[in-house]
DNA sequence: TACGAAACTGACTGACTGGTCAGTTAATAA
DNA sequence: TTATTAACTGACCAGTCAGTCAGTTTCGTA
């Protein structure tokens, strides 16, 4: 692996694990083991180097769910909410400080003062909910969902999903216990109770 | 007001726009009005004065609570709920820098290595949940809310309501905009279909 | 008035920060 | 072999940080 991809891999854990501001490039250099010079050399600066990582994982995301979506296929759009929600969980943990970062305040204080920061995170969080809403216009049609909006009940599921990623990160409450909770009450909000109408 | 609680008040405001690490000492002596020293003369470290502040943020929670609860009276358990996230919105609002605190990421940070921080987090967590968990009992008892587990029940609504306060501050979604849907949702995740059983 | 204590001050410190740069080494091409 | 560029190094810099401390002011009280 390029000394680059190194940089950045090291760089992605310690940001998540630790925050910007608390990741130090010296810190940085002697856990990668180049010399701090070597990481201006390929990033310019500190914040370079984070935008590098978001659009990484920006790009990484997306073929993620095109994999995905070209390889799955569902019996009708409520049990696609439910399988889309496992694949989000899925990624959560395949992706855990990748997630982490997102997490944290640092991404939305760069997307504040920087346009392509901004630009990256919006892809990754319209990826999601798009992916949710895909799945409730596919039951609105095959009659497995109730007629709601369709975007905003996207938002509002993708909250619940995403809140409880955080909760788990945060170790205040095991978020895996709550699964099984997660999917009937997601279940509920969606399901048809009057399929002809 | 003494400086000391003009210290506090200028801290929460600043700890919460900026975060812990990016607000500085003398930033805030200079934005308070006082020395440097006069800070650290009322709290030992800077570590100190953000415990204090969410002791304070604590203590408040706890009051606001039990005055909502001792005056407000409810027909169902299900209405109980929705007023409930009404509350929790309005207190959202009212406390917005200190609600921006806890949804950084400081706050756990220090609650991983300081106890008493912890408790304090969890106090206002458990604060929030049990008053949800609360409403779907009554609403059991009163046959408005289906045999859902209670309690896991209430922390999936919490993350609901939570995220949206969340992206509200985020400023990536209009969260206000989606009020009546998360009501809806709520709804719908708890009414019962089968009032005898 | 006198006095001790509490409140307050601001210049100072040592550790640490992101970033620089002159120079070295490795790789590639003629 | 030689010349050119890319990759890499680490000592160094100016600025910032939380925290200190010797000294001053304010206040309650006797």
């Amino acid at each position: 692996m390029t000394k680059k991809k190194q940089i950045m891999r090291v760089a992605t854990k310690l940001l998540s694990l630790k925050g910007y501001k608390d990741t130090s490039m010296a810190e940085l250099a002697k856990i990668t083991g180049v010399a701090q010079g070597t990481i201006f050399y390929h990033y310019n600066s500190k914040e370079e180097l984070f935008l590098a990582i978001l659009e990484d994982f920006k790009t990484e995301i997306l073929k993620e769910f095109e994999g995905y979506l070209t390889q799955r296929r569902f019996n009708s759009g409520l049990e696609m909410m439910n399988e889309v929600v496992g694949f989000y969980l899925f990624l959560a943990g395949k992706m855990e400080d990748r997630f982490l970062l997102l997490h944290r305040h640092d991404a939305y204080e760069l997307a504040r003062v920087n346009p392509v920061g901004r630009d990256y995170l919006e892809s990754i969080y319209n990826c999601f909910v798009d992916i949710f809403e895909k799945a409730i216009v596919t039951g609105q049609k095959d009659g497995s969902v109730a007629q709601l909006p369709a975007r905003r009940t996207a938002l509002i599921i993708f909250t619940m999903v995403d809140g409880l990623v955080r909760f788990n990160t945060y170790n205040l409450y095991d978020a895996g216990a709550l699964y099984d909770d997660l999917i009937t009450s997601i279940s509920r909000i969606l399901m048809n109770f009057n399929p002809s109408g």
